[in-house]
RNA sequence: GGCUAGGUGGCAGAGUGGUCAUGCAGCGGACUGCAACUCCGUGUACGCCGGUUCGAUUCCGACCCUAGCCUCCA
């Protein structure tokens, strides 16, 4: 088995193959922080988390890197509405990121460069491109000169006619052709900006990715990764700069993941329907949210809706169930190499087959005989952990807040015991009555061999 | 306007030239003092019209519809 990439780049599923064996580089666009992030920034998050947990699994080397884009003119406005410190304010929001994807299981990527401690990467990589003809300054500002470059549209399928024909927007009178775009801009005496060959100014939004990616993960790197609406224009630009002044091949393997909905419409200022994720987080727990970012295949656009949550939930609920009813048996380490849950992910990282999968070994997890147990057990955690989820104690993660006013687990314990004694009593109608009055707070009981057990709905 | 994806059962969501996705919800049954959990069984589908084919949801063409990008955006 071997894993293969649908590359944006060839628009088409490709074998993977590092650029050196055994090594695999990966970077992935993080987040401009001026505010909390919503459901759409955390699907990258979730989906590149997914594939660098699989290729961990499959190469000794992997370097992970996301970076935070803590240097831009939305994060300009921002401060300049809250009278903040730019500092104050991205370092706050840059944490807030952190807390939001720790919650949705992600594991914290190898490095995670900021923009604003790569200024002389930028600079260096400004002065390479004008020495090599492929940028020229005007009028205070550096710009990237795409016609320099030939195959320039090539990642996003585009042709330079095409799309100036149909642009809205107004040219820039300082650039030498419409298409151009911007590498270094200038700052007023009030704005933020570092002093540059071309005077004091700041660097364009597409450079940074260039220069750090160059510094930390080297001129060609194995896979990048963003969301679809990344790869015009930030990601055919990245690639012209890195392309221009690297002079050898950017990125092997570009990929690409689709919208998150909201009930069937994009996410957007002017329908005020953004799902932040730590409103979502008072809600549901974290690898609920993460569950339902994986049911549908990254590169489909996902709907989202209270409906998705809840049936998230409910099937995570069927899965913990598994393992609650095993919660004696010791899982025994077991090789994924071979089945069919790990060939679901090599293809593409096809997440709903994996997790179709899942539900297979659950099944035949509450159905093994006791000396079967550990290992179908030790294959659901394993094949949870491979996508993040599964890990939680299972008790606990049945006796979480479901939101809402709660009863509280010394009731609940003393209302089980209660009705421990009215069954013994043969009471059953108190018994009934105990159940009902649990099930109307929230609580349903379980009756087993080894007791009563509870959990929170 | 140009370019690019897509339209699958009540819902979510894969996939395929010819028996089955899968899950949730529904229905029937087993288990249970009653339940829940679990197990067994079960129905409903491939936008529209043509074409290729012995056979098309799958390939081809037209049409309808939806979404995205076109220098803010995961």
């Amino acid at each position: 088995m071997s894993l293969q990439i649908y590359n944006t780049f060839s628009g088409k599923k490709e074998p993977f193959k590092p650029l050196v064996e055994d090594r695999v580089r990966m970077y992935v666009c993080g987040p401009t922080v001026y505010n909390r992030v919503h459901i759409g920034n955390a699907r990258p998050v979730v989906v590149f988390d997914t594939l660098y947990r699989l290729l961990k699994t499959l190469y000794k080397d992997v370097a992970y890197a996301r970076n935070i884009t803590d240097i831009d003119d939305k994060i300009m406005k921002a401060a300049r509405e809250n009278g903040e410190d730019i500092a104050a304010l991205t370092a706050r929001y840059a944490q807030a990121y952190f807390d939001d994807m720790a919650a949705l299981n992600n594991l914290e990527p190898d490095i995670t460069p900021y923009a604003t401690e790569h200024l002389p990467e930028m600079i260096a990589m400004i002065e390479n491109l004008i020495e090599k003809g492929h940028a020229y300054e005007a009028d205070g500002h550096v710009l990237f000169a795409v016609e320099s470059m030939d195959d320039y549209g090539k990642l996003s399928k585009r042709s330079l006619d095409d799309m100036l024909a149909g642009a809205r927007v107004e040219v820039a009178p300082y650039k030498k052709y419409a298409g151009d775009f911007v590498l270094w801009k200038p700052s007023s005496d009030d704005e933020p900006g570092w002093d540059s060959p071309w005077g004091r100014g700041r660097p364009g939004w597409h450079l940074e990715c260039s220069a750090m990616i160059k510094k930390h993960l080297g001129d060609t790197i194995d896979i990048h990764g963003g969301g679809r609406d990344l790869t015009f224009p930030h990601h055919e630009n990245e690639r012209a700069q890195s392309c221009c002044a690297n002079g050898t091949d950017f990125v092997r393997y570009w990929m690409h993941n689709g919208y998150v909905n909201i009930e069937g419409e994009k996410m957007s200022k002017s329908l005020g329907n953004f799902r932040m994720v730590n409103d979502l987080l008072e809600q549901y727990p974290g690898e609920v949210l993460r569950f339902a970012l994986l049911s549908a295949h990254y590169r489909s656009e996902l709907n989202f809706s209270a409906d998705l949550l809840d049936q998230a939930w409910r099937t995570l609920d069927g899965l913990y169930g598994a393992l609650r009813d095993t919660q004696s048996v010791e899982p025994v380490d077991v090789d994924l190499e071979g089945s069919a849950f790990l060939a679901a992910l090599y293809d593409d990282l096809n997440t709903p087959i994996a997790i179709s999968e899942l539900h297979q070994l659950a099944k035949e997890l509450n159905k093994a005989e006791d000396a079967d147990k550990a290992a179908f057990k030790g294959k659901l955690l394993s094949a949870g952990a491979m996508l993040g989820i599964l890990q939680m104690d299972p008790e606990a993660w049945f006796k979480q807040s479901r939101g809402g006013d709660e009863i509280s687990e010394e009731e609940i314990e003393a209302l089980i015991a209660e009705r421990q004694q009215s069954k013994l009593d043969k009471n059953y109608a108190r018994a009934d009555e105990v159940r009902e009055e649990l099930k109307a707070r929230g609580v349903v009981l379980e009756d087993s061999r080894e007791g009563t057990k509870w959990r929170r709905e």
